[in-house]
DNA sequence: CGGTATCCTTTACGATACTG
DNA sequence: CAGTATCGTAAAGGATACCG
């Protein structure tokens, strides 16, 4: 009787959608793949990310902490000291989003003479 | 003299970066793993691809072609007909983006326990 | 059927200022 | 240093209507 739906992230209000979204959003792409070489201070991971700004850095780095991906280590010294690091699942899912994006990063020539030749055509 | 910089996400504007933000975005990461496992029709992707609208998918699928991973072939037929389809390159994206969409879909019950425990401490 | 054009709302995001 | 609060703008996205 309690049927329990396997998750589909095509299906609008799964759970596994919101998950794949925090995972995969603008920032928290990069902040994963960051995470996965080293663990960061808040002011490093800003300056290693370009772009970011702290209230997005700060809101992307509490999705993925609050959905069990990323530690926060907060020393209780003055001035404070945080540190970031992936836990075991966030390695899980880093690893996989490096992987990604170093493959975009080695896919650029092709996809930019794809551009070239989509906008010839229009 | 002519230096070429190796494409790096972490910078601002670097082209990897978009094309990264194309393959991670709301409705290019389902369509991509949609797309791995048969080729579709505009209005069966719009089915398949829960809640996604008219404009956004077209719009989606419109990055996803110019950027080399998506084919699109219209049937000069009444009423139209035009099938989407993975590039060679649009496989190899499609793989890596359906396995962390899977990996999620499986990890579903750990994200939520990592969920409850977070907010029971807030 | 497979879109595009228009309008409108909502969300994301950035800049700045402030706090423990 | 590591954030939070507030505000304003820009972009994303949805609804509807229309066209080839």
């Amino acid at each position: 009787m309690t049927e329990t739906l396997a998750p589909d992230v095509n299906r609008v209000n799964c759970p596994s959608r919101q998950i794949l979204e925090h995972v995969t959003s603008r920032w928290g792409v990069l902040v994963l793949a960051a995470l996965l070489d080293r663990s960061f201070r808040f002011s490093e991971l800003r300056r290693h990310v370009g772009g970011v700004s702290e209230k997005m850095l700060a809101q992307t780095l509490q999705a993925l902490e609050r959905d069990g991906f990323v530690h926060r280590e907060a020393q209780p010294v003055i001035p404070p000291r945080v540190d970031y690091s992936l836990t075991p699942l966030g390695h899980d899912v880093a690893a996989q989003v490096q992987a990604l994006a170093h493959w975009v990063e080695s896919k650029v020539p092709e996809v930019q003479e794809a551009n070239t030749s989509y906008d010839a055509r229009s």
